[in-house]
DNA sequence: CGTTTGCTTGATGAGATTCAACACTTGTGG
DNA sequence: CCACAAGTGTTGAATCTCATCAAGCAAACG
């Protein structure tokens, strides 16, 4: 591996260098060369929360970094697969075209996710990645990523690892797209996102969200309408303060067992519950610390 | 890998043994040996639909089939994982269970396809596999699999992009479930399990269902009533008959293109329709072929 | 032969979409 | 600098789709 493909740093679909072959600069976020920023494996698999492999320490192979802006394609649907995607900072959706050309948002990666899986079965994209804000990405060119598997075998089980990751992410979406309601849905979609923000380092319960309601929508096989109405009714019952697109999380629990809204008449702010009076000993039907009927 | 584990015959769990170890006997569908079935990589590879290695031939590793009645579980939630399953004849469902113990249907697995990819990441099975009918099934231990793929690179490559089809094949239900109104999800479903049939060899167009519409609505986000009242829709305008679960789908081109039924008092039997005054210029808001409107 | 399970069909209503109007922000070019 | 357009978000009212509840029937089963 110490004899990988050179590549001129221009080429937008550059792969891998050995280290000897260029004057290369250590930071902490990876080597500076030629004006890009490149990683080392390690650094890699960190980033995709795998184990770096044992012996690797003295691996040369480096993965050059490419950034984009907001609103640029990384990938496109049918365009030829070479290179996996890992994303090292920034917001990103994946999405569908359906045969009408409307768009329909599978997922929002973020750093240290993985793209362009779905091109390896028959060497095409089936999706399209889109930069929701500047995003720094690494490329690992499958043709690499195929021979560090084959000579790091945990790092090959690892892989096996993420791609069933991320069926098993999509299975729990299936069962929420088509079991919850739009409040439910909306919750889920808020809590989950919070728990992605606080495992990367950032406040869980305070983000800004870098997507418009209309993507959210899409993602949750919702209107914008309802998606904007249930933020809405949230901030009004005290469980989460909305600003634009700066969302705090005020009563995580509550979120979290959310199934179904109670009627308006019934709604009082979260602020006024009275905890004591919640039951623990069945299955409530709404979420159990969501609202207290008037009675 | 010619030393590879010996297992009874009667392990309920096992997995490889050397093709010199046991007198065989071959057949077409494998080799018989005491009293059980085994199978060789040629074999779950054509099973697969994925290039047999070609320095396999000589391969002595054989997997062992395993036979479930109707209503047994081929793994559970929660279980521990060391074996993949591929399917070799019958047919099951893969359900998620959510905390009210409702079952979500995941998929409606047959023959050639691949069970308990799931359980890779983190060693345990997040979902279940139940067999809808008695079904063969070919047990492929996880190691076996990993020590294959080390052996042979184009196989490890397969078993990727098998993986990567999967989640594309996830990807599309999302998009369905999220876009699709009720009488569309129920047409998509007619239309790619006719054509997962004939895939097969089997009939395409007059089959049977092996789910309850219970089962079909939990995986298509719908109440059993509304795929029932759907078919009776479809049997009413002549697209499909039905007779309790023996389906013929009739006009395949209006299923696969509708995406809204009209209403009901502008329905007429496609034996009625006028194909001439169906415009082809534009996109139609109903299917193209599914209804003329009465004027 | 009663019981269970699966399927169909009707009536009704809740929940989500659709259509529409308006406010707010952002970017553009004169 | 402002006018204007385009994109985003909120909210209301009308509509419609689908779930829910309920009843009845047929097939399967012990």
């Amino acid at each position: 591996m110490t004899t990988a493909a050179i590549t001129k740093s221009n080429s937008s679909l550059s792969s891998v260098i050995s280290k000897n072959a260029f004057p290369v600069v250590s930071n902490e976020a990876g080597w500076r060369c030629h004006g890009n920023l490149w990683s080392n494996l390690r650094e890699v698999c960190e980033l995709l929360r795998i184990p770096t492999p044992a012996a690797s320490a003295d691996e040369e192979v480096l993965f050059q970094h490419v950034r984009y802006k907001a609103g640029q394609r990384v990938h496109t649907i049918g365009q030829d697969f070479d290179t996996l995607y890992i994303v090292n900072s920034g917001f990103l959706k994946t999405v569908l075209i359906d045969e009408y050309g409307n768009e329909q948002v599978l997922s929002f990666p973020m750093k240290g996710d993985l793209l362009g899986i779905d091109g390896i079965h028959n060497q095409h994209h089936a999706s399209e990645a889109v930069a929701l804000s500047d995003c720094d990405i690494i490329l690992m060119p499958y043709k690499t990523f195929s021979a560090l598997g084959r000579t790091y075998a945990e790092l090959e089980q690892a892989m096996f690892s993420v791609m069933s990751r991320e069926l098993v992410r999509e299975q729990i979406m299936i069962g929420m797209l088509s079991a919850l309601s739009a409040e439910a849905k909306v919750a889920r979609f808020l809590t989950t996102l919070g728990e992605r923000f606080s495992q990367l380092g950032y406040s869980g319960k305070s983000f800004n969200l870098r997507m418009t309601r209309h993507e959210i929508g899409s993602y949750l096989g919702l209107t914008l309408e309802t998606v904007s109405r249930t933020l809405s009714a949230f901030n009004e019952m005290g469980m989460i303060s909305v600003d634009q697109r700066q969302i705090a999380l005020l009563d995580v629990p509550a979120l979290k067992t959310l199934r179904r809204l109670p009627p308006a008449k019934a709604r009082i702010k979260v602020s006024e519950k009275v905890s004591a009076l919640v039951g623990k000993n069945l299955l409530p039907q709404w979420g159990k610390e969501v609202a207290v009927a008037l009675n």
